[in-house]
Order: structure tokens, then C-alpha cells, then sequence
DNA sequence: GCCGAACATACCAAGTCAGTAATATGTCAG
DNA sequence: CTGACATATTACTGACTTGGTATGTTCGGC
């Protein structure tokens, strides 16, 4: 049943869904176009596009008869808040993080998500993970 | 069939698994202390923690028959690494961010980061089928 | 050696989800 | 209006997951 909405750690534990997620980081596209590039029928495509509605992690902009879907990641914020805890805990290899964060789209003030300041006293660590069921 | 490896992403999108982890990450804990604080019966506690294990997010030490399970986040920076991307878009909230960069001990200048510069995430985990087709 | 405790595994029933096919809706062109 | 196109929705099947009960297996104590 989609009517329920599910957490983004299930929606997005379908690496098609993820993959979707990737295609929409470059620019919103059709269905037409990700069934296309995913390799799947248009009515699974359209499946996931629903799944992903529903968890809020896209956005439709009608045109016409085509539907442009566009990434709306405010949602993920809520993975990033659960993994916060544990991300000082792999220190070891930060370099992933590191390089990844090099892939990032240039421009913005990247330098803001660079620099590090420990010294920032910043006392609110909500913790808060929902917890609720499937 | 519990033989494959699963990622992160499949492992966590339980909800159960992630309150394992939020629980391990105060304190190594025993089976059966486990069981009582997730109100699972023992074998439904083992079998959660075996996916754990099989994903490598957490390890066993055994001490006479009780077996102690601690937490094991290597694993969690392949979700971080795919999140990353992302993380600069939600700016409305960058509070999370900055609050996260502040649960980091240390400066650890990240001096090393770059050895591949690939343009796609997904480090660990093949960004095809996990398993065969459906 | 025997018994109980702690944990793992095997098996089973129920719910869920991905994929496909068939069909419906809506829009543009002529 | 009609036909073609783009997308959504529904129905169905098969595979997988989850949680439970029952049954090992290993270890310590007697």
C-alpha cells in the first residue's frame, strides 16, 4: 500500500530510487527521459516517481502532457540528522567524505561545508530520530 | 536469503536496525539486553543483529556465552558519501550541517582527499541491480 | 556427565515491494 | 472530433523480508 508515507531510509533503500535521485541532481527531467536512462518500463518508472512524491524528495512541474520532475531534497535532511551522531565516529576516513564533497557543484559558499570550526559551542543536538514504523 | 551483503541503505531502512545502532552507540550491549529494550524475542534480535553483522556495522566480541555487540560505523560513510552531494541544497537548513561539522572532535585538515575523483558517488556499492532481475 | 543459560539457526505464516501488462486520463495536432 | 503521444493508475505475479515458534549448540556450574 503507497498510501503511507515512508521515511526517506526506505524510499531510498531501492538503488533505482537513488539512482532517480542522481539523475534529478543535474537537471529535472521528464519520464520519458529517466524511463529511457534507468532502463525500465514507464510504468515502474512512474511507481517510483510516486514513492518519491509521497516521501517529498521530488516535485512535479506539469508541461503540457510532459511532467518535469525535480529534486526537492529537503527530506534527506532528516537522514543527514540521524547519521550526524555516528559521523564523528569513522574520523578514519574522512577522506570519502572529503572527496565527495569535492564533487560538489562549485560555487555556493562550499567553504562554509569546508571549513571546520571546533570551536563553534553549538549546543543543540536534537538527536531526534522519529523512530515510527513502516 | 541472508547470504548477500547488503548495503547500508536496505540495511538501515528498518527501523528496528537503526534503534539497534542508536542503542550501541551509547555502550556494547549482549543479545539479551537487546531483546528486553527492543521488546523482540531473542531469535528476532539475533536475526536483526546477523544483518548487522553480515553488513558490517557491528562486530561481536564473545565473553564465555554471552556474545557483546559494539557498533561499527565504517559502513555509514557510503551513505554519507552519497549524501553529500546533496547536503549543500537544503541551505534553509544548514543549521544540521553546521551543527554535525560541530559533533567532529577535531580540525583533522582532511589533508588527504582526493585519490578519485569520480564523478559519481556510490564507493562501494555497484550503481546496477544489488542482486538478478525480478 | 548433567543441567541451565545465552545465543544461533531452521522453519513457517504474513505482509510488502518490484516489475510487467493492460488500461485510463489528458493534451496536442490536424 | 479523431488519432497520436506522454503519463498515471490498476491488477497481478513472484520474490523477498519480518516476526514468531521450535530446535540446536556452546559454555559454565554442579
Amino acid at each position: 500500500m503507497f498510501g503511507a508515507v515512508a521515511t526517506p531510509f526506505e524510499v531510498l533503500a531501492e538503488p533505482t530510487r537513488r539512482r532517480i535521485l542522481d539523475l534529478l541532481r543535474e537537471r529535472p527531467r521528464s519520464v520519458g527521459e529517466l524511463t529511457d536512462e534507468l532502463g525500465l518500463t514507464q510504468p515502474g518508472t512512474s511507481k517510483h516517481l510516486r514513492v518519491l512524491r509521497d516521501a517529498g524528495l521530488v516535485r512535479v512541474r506539469p508541461d503540457a502532457q510532459r511532467r518535469w520532475y525535480e529534486l526537492c531534497p529537503e527530506p534527506l535532511a532528516e537522514l543527514d540528522a540521524w547519521l550526524a551522531p555516528y559521523r564523528w565516529m569513522w574520523a578514519g576516513r574522512l577522506d570519502l567524505l572529503e572527496q565527495h564533497l569535492n564533487t560538489m557543484p562549485n560555487g555556493s559558499d562550499s567553504s562554509a561545508a569546508r571549513d571546520n570550526p571546533s570551536d563553534h559551542p553549538e549546543p543543540g543536538q536534537p538527536d531526534g530520530r522519529k523512530t515510527e514504523d513502516r
